[in-house]
DNA sequence: GGTAAACTATACAAGAGTGTTCAGGTTAAG
DNA sequence: CTTAACCTGAACACTCTTGTATAGTTTACC
């Protein structure tokens, strides 16, 4: 099924692109914006931003939900499952470790405003690829199955999640990340 | 030089106790509290709250400062340094991951209400502490030199803080997690 | 070019938070 | 037992945020 959209004009379509991209930098940035903030980072007024998400909460369930989406859409077309999977990590490290973070930093704070319902509610797609190349590596006898996969799962965001604190922070330049993740991230999993 | 007192009475010191106690608590339940929230939380009126903190900032400040004096005695007390560094990690966990994960989650809240200044100003004593034992591991060989030393405070402390999270979050109990955190953080820092 | 959709600024009501003032009640300490 | 320190609730001014209403202007689209 087509996503039904009421026809609405090009204008009107080309703001709420606006807003939601805004929206969602000023999350991955660190803030709770308000709707305030979200209008003028997106150079329109707030009457219009409240016409096309009539509420704040709304607004930020949106901007999960692309998240994820758009996660999920990057994580598959890396076909993490056709390789061994050190490598499948080593690829996914490579080429979308800002990715998962930002998707992760989106999660915790919109999590924190609009309750776990929403969250559960909207299946969290990432995880569930971390989740699979764990447990194939597992299978595989790349991986350590001494430790719960939830536990596997939980110390690899965490590390994604302190080399992106790290970079912020100046202690490390953005191109050094992914040997330094690879490596860390294997130590972690290796039996 | 002791602490110049300028004599309080009694029942003014306890309240400031009881106050600062309190507001250490909602915080390390992960709320951002309020003033009206802290003076209900600790049983006494907003008026007394304000006239022991004459702002929301300086309290927040003094209970950064006290969290971190606090979490400096007790490493100090563990004496890491009369022990070979894997056996002192293994230790350092097993009898302070949660106080060290509490910190944590002080420092991080109060570092995005007041600003990085103010915790600069404080330098943290925790990091420091995880980092000597680290760079002493080095050096005994115990210790992987192939990544920078901040780098791997900054896992260090980012597997804590998901062992944290994953108790919270009741896909871990926290009986289990000292003898998993030092087993994957050792893995991280083993050459 | 006409029309409806979309936008804008301004203003309003309601709620929550900060910080202060005041007037009166309680209690620690000499 | 006296007194100064301390605590209290109620009220006030101020700011910020959410969400709605109004009236007028711009713009996409046929």
């Amino acid at each position: 099924m087509p996503t039904s959209t009421p026809k609405r004009r090009a204008d009107a379509e080309r703001n709420i692109e606006t807003i939601l991209r805004s929206t969602h930098e000023l999350i991955a940035q660190g803030a709770l914006p308000s709707m305030s903030e979200v209008a003028s980072a997106s150079g329109i007024g707030r009457v219009t931003l409240y016409s096309h998400f009539p509420s704040r909460e709304v607004l930020l369930e949106e901007v999960l939900r692309r998240g994820i989406a758009h996660t999920d859409e990057v994580l598959t077309a890396l076909k993490l499952d056709e390789q061994p999977p050190p490598e499948a990590l080593a690829r996914l490290v490579r080429e979308s470790w800002p990715i998962l973070d930002r998707h992760r930093r989106v999660r915790t704070i919109a999590l924190a405003e609009i309750g776990p319902e929403a969250l559960r509610r909207q299946h969290d797609a990432a995880f569930q690829h971390v989740g699979r190349l764990i447990e194939r590596g597992r299978a595989t006898g790349d991986f350590r199955t001494d430790q719960p996969v939830d536990w596997l799962v939980a110390t690899f965001y965490a590390i994604l999640h302190a080399a992106a604190d790290e970079v912020d922070a100046g202690r490390l330049v953005s191109e050094d990340a992914p040997a330094l993740l690879t490596t860390t991230l294997l130590s972690t999993l290796r039996p």
